[in-house]
DNA sequence: GGTCAACCATCCGTCTCGGACGGTACTGTC
DNA sequence: GACAGTACCGTCCGAGACGGATGGTTGACC
């Protein structure tokens, strides 16, 4: 039964049961929509059918109402927290994928009309911060609270690189793109030099 | 013919062959392996038969060797170069998207073993220098060539990225996020907040 | 001319994707 | 308490992505 290997899809399934208890697909759906899926995006149709396969795994145990809508909600087994533990506790020598539909652009722009990347880092830019915007927010509502601190680091991360990826987009569009070369030197050196000698 | 809605990859594959010239999937395979593919992963099967679906769209050409492999040759059409010119000057409003695992084990990990943390940002500092080491080498090899010039412009947001999720998971392993927060004031408050008051 | 490693291409079963569609419950109106 | 309207919720499905396994081709070297 362990022999099957589990996507990440699917640990996201038993994490977000595990954090939040009992839930039905629609709760998860909700859930994910403002935390998980900042980083890790799926078609809502795969929690409908993701969770049985758990459940048929013994990972999950599956309760049905018995009214009308007949609404289905999961709940996490010894075995399925066991297996989201080993899961948490395996290395992961894995690097983050990226997949940024306005990156795959500039770098075709040879190819184009110069005039686009001006636009293009504008959309982008607004695009930036209306996220840091949104995970500001976040940080606003839950940073004080003492259950949400956990969660709230992963929001650390998403706010360091939504700031990368600003500036960035921002000195393309003044035409300063050394000075990010010269500011990383300032900021990095230091650290990155120390642990590369290594 | 133009109803047909092409994926991103399919513009990846008119615009490597844009750049390069007539090339052969395998071309493209190793063209792609240490340039676009950083931000744009899919795998090579597809190299294999998307090709021929923009030939028989007409958006690319297709010849074939005599001899014995009998490789097949795609160049550009120019109703290829004009999909691809009008997709590049179209507006992009997406946002880019993360599928980052080490994150997610992050998210979760309220759930696991504390311990689990140092562990994990020590193998992500790794993979994020071992990744900088890479472009900081394209940037040397390639950085003077004036020819590949515009094509290093992604370097930088690469760049810009990786430090930034460097200077995360050190701080994390460090115990000492509030100095990202600190930093991140220091160094943008002036671009974010003023574009965001609008 | 034989052997080997590197190079190159294709196939295929499984899973993902995302959008369209359709059903269900609640709310307000008369 | 019938009805309409509006969220809320779940499922389906075709197209495409995925990635690993497999097998053929080529040139180099013995």
């Amino acid at each position: 039964m362990s022999a099957v290997r589990l996507s990440p899809t699917s640990y996201v399934i038993l994490g977000m049961i595990a954090l939040r208890g009992p839930s039905t697909p629609y709760d998860l759906k909700r859930a994910v929509g403002h935390s998980v899926g900042y980083f890790w995006n799926f078609p809502h149709a795969q929690l409908y059918s993701e969770p049985d396969r758990l459940a048929d795994l013994g990972l999950l145990a599956l309760s049905v109402e018995d009214s009308g809508r007949r609404r289905k909600t999961y709940s996490l087994t010894d075995l399925g927290r066991a297996a989201l533990r080993a899961w948490l506790a395996a290395p992961t020598d894995e690097h983050f994928q990226m997949r940024d539909i306005a990156e795959l652009k500039l770098f075709f722009n040879e190819v184009g009309d110069p005039d686009n990347v001006p636009s293009l880092a504008a959309e982008q830019i607004k695009q930036h911060e209306e996220r840091i915007a949104v995970y500001e927010g976040m940080v606003e509502r839950f940073g004080d609270d003492p259950a949400s601190r956990p969660r709230m680091i992963t929001l650390e991360l998403g706010l360091e690189m939504e700031h990368a990826a600003l500036r960035f987009w921002t000195a393309l569009a003044e035409g300063d793109l050394d000075r990010l070369r010269r500011a990383r030197m300032g900021t990095t050196a230091g650290t990155t030099s120390a642990t590369t000698a290594e």
